[in-house]
DNA sequence: GTCTATAGGATGATAGAC
DNA sequence: GTCTATCATCCTATAGAC
């Protein structure tokens, strides 16, 4: 397998690692192994755990925006702006760790390296929302911070409460209007490695 | 000094360091240096790094609860109760790293002692705004999502960005309509440990 | 391109003194 | 109630072979 594409499996699994467990907490070796490969061959190809983790934020931004820019330009489509950015923002729920990864990098703005990325990050973010997609001040307020409330969610694993306790059904069903199905396929569940 | 007297310094310290690192990053020695006491005496009251951080779990979530509560039953007030939740829960972010700890927490889902305790005290909340705040079903949603966006920007530090970068300053004039001035004097800064 | 072996450093926890 | 000394473990990173 060449060195791309290797990398590319290494930025996936470290996705779901760094998702679960935070920077801290996740061991190169354990990238290694969801990856299929040894861990010294972890930081051969990507330098440092901190390069790593870099490399997974800046991966996460990339599919996030690009997500979004994908339903911005297909016109095909009688929904709103809003509906779209949720919906793109709930596909890329198929990344695993993903949306955690981001809520970990945000959390750490004291970090001498990750913090300044982190936040860099997420006024890139502020800014597509604001100048690309358009939407003012208090929709894109309140559109991020329904973002973090879902990724808090996710993170917490509530899913696997949802069938036993019927105030979480509601904010669930509030969260995730149309797409609590699709959420509770692909969401990550208790009963994975953490 | 009294044992449960130390075991509050010990506390308060901790939110501090937990906070600002996560669960996996901090040490039991920095919750000691920044409590001035030794690492072993950290471990020897609380067992285990891992208890520690549930009673600071714990704590976070008990202090957030009764100082809802407390705006709760002050009557002498025209706000609406809104307003004064959001006010409670700046209140708050005097305690350093409360918020902090609480989102980690949050995405520690899937750890087998950790989780269970946050899924069980993010319940606790939401059941809190529902039934004794007497929230509806889509307004606790809207303030949870605001205070985990507020939690992600303290985290990130954002608030030394805001003199820097105008889109900013307008999503903190969003996020924290009346207290700005107040929330900038006690937010974290990049220039404090970390 | 990928592995095994391992060095070196940090950290949680224990033992035991005062 | 609190400390010093220290063990044992884990983890990142390096060396070097195939």
């Amino acid at each position: 397998m060449s060195s791309d594409e290797r990398r590319a499996e290494i930025l996936l699994a470290a996705h779901a690692v760094f998702g679960a467990r935070g920077y801290e907490g996740a061991t190169t070796d354990e990238v290694a192994r969801a990856a299929g490969v040894s861990q010294p061959y972890v930081v051969r190809l990507f330098g440092t755990k901190e390069s790593l983790f870099l490399a997974v934020l800046h991966d996460a931004l990339d599919q996030l925006l690009d997500g979004f820019r994908a339903e911005l330009t297909s016109a095909d489509d009688e929904r709103s702006v809003q509906d779209r950015m949720g919906t793109a923002y709930l596909e890329l729920l198929q990344v695993r760790g993903l949306h955690q990864t981001l809520s970990h990098a945000f959390l750490l703005g004291g970090h001498p390296v990750i913090g300044p990325a982190a936040r860099e990050g997420f006024i890139k973010v502020w800014r597509f929302l604001r100048d690309e997609v358009g939407f003012d001040a208090d929709t894109a307020q309140a559109f991020l911070a329904e973002g973090m409330l879902i990724n808090t969610m996710i993170g917490l694993r509530l899913i696997d409460e949802v069938d036993a306790d019927d105030g979480i059904h509601e904010l669930f069903e509030t969260c995730f209007p149309t797409t609590m199905r699709a959420v509770r396929d692909v969401a990550p569940r208790g009963d994975e490695p953490w």
